[in-house]
DNA sequence: TATTGTTATACTCTATAACTATA
DNA sequence: TATAGTTATAGAGTATAACAATA
């Protein structure tokens, strides 16, 4: 279990075509793209990521830990977009400690189309030659499906 | 000029392919990976940034640009990085109002070590099969060539 | 007694403006 | 007169602690 030394090629292993394959690929994805799509409706990064997560109501605890953040900055965040009319306050029916946070009508339509806007592939992609486009999505797809 | 309707697939036009490409590629790469690295070392993101561009002595104005923000950032930045015995100021031999910031040999350390944690390849990429990393890579190198 | 969300507060990060020393 | 870097200061983001309502 405790060779010293590693001869043959092992699952995981760092090899210097993946090597260069990330040398390429970070600075075709850093940074990321969709800063400037919430940038440009005056969304800062994490009520951008608030939205997101909204395609349902959620308590407040909940967006507090997909935004790896505090409650009392969802306070804050969730008072920015009720102010903008994008979400309202909801009683949770279960527990009347909890409130839920809704998307308005006005939030629906701003939602939307941000995630039409993330989910645009960016120019270096749109870019490639077609087979190209159908080999990375092959790759990834086995990546993805690795990694589960 | 002025076509109403695109009958024909176009140059950079958005494929189903690409879209799902992009769809599997995202959940790859975001977010990054090379963030925590910063963090291991007590290295918020400017630092970092200020850090990785200082392969050779550069004014504060040029880590200014370097980093998006305002020359009066870069002070405490640097403050920072001193403090630990990172970097040094030196005078500029051209332009007394110049200072520039270089690597200690402390400094010129862990920024190797950085550099080199970065450049490591994720999980999903060093996964894959060695064929699938060569057909990545050039798929990434005709990406990248094509934006140029 | 524990938990949800809020408030009060402090700390950090960043931006603007005034200042200095050069040019 | 303009520029490089600094200082003073204010604004936003995020964390901790104390609190009210509810479980």
């Amino acid at each position: 279990m405790s060779k010293t030394t590693a001869a043959k090629p092992q699952r995981g292993e760092v090899t210097e075509t993946a090597r260069e394959a990330w040398r390429l690929l970070a600075p075709l994805v850093y940074p990321p793209p969709f800063l400037h799509v919430g940038r440009e409706h005056d969304l800062r990064p994490a009520a951008f990521g608030a939205l997101r997560m909204l395609d349902q109501p959620r308590a407040m605890g909940e967006i507090a830990t997909y935004l790896h953040c505090d409650n009392s900055n969802v306070t804050g965040i969730v008072d920015g977009l009720e102010e903008r009319g994008l979400v309202e306050r909801q009683p949770a029916p279960h527990d009347r400690r909890v409130k839920l946070i809704a998307l308005t009508a006005e939030g629906r339509r701003l939602r939307t189309r941000l995630m039409k806007a993330v989910e645009v592939p960016p120019e270096w992609m749109r870019g490639l030659a077609a087979e190209d486009q159908r080999a990375l999505r092959e790759i990834l797809q086995r990546a993805g499906s690795a990694r589960d």
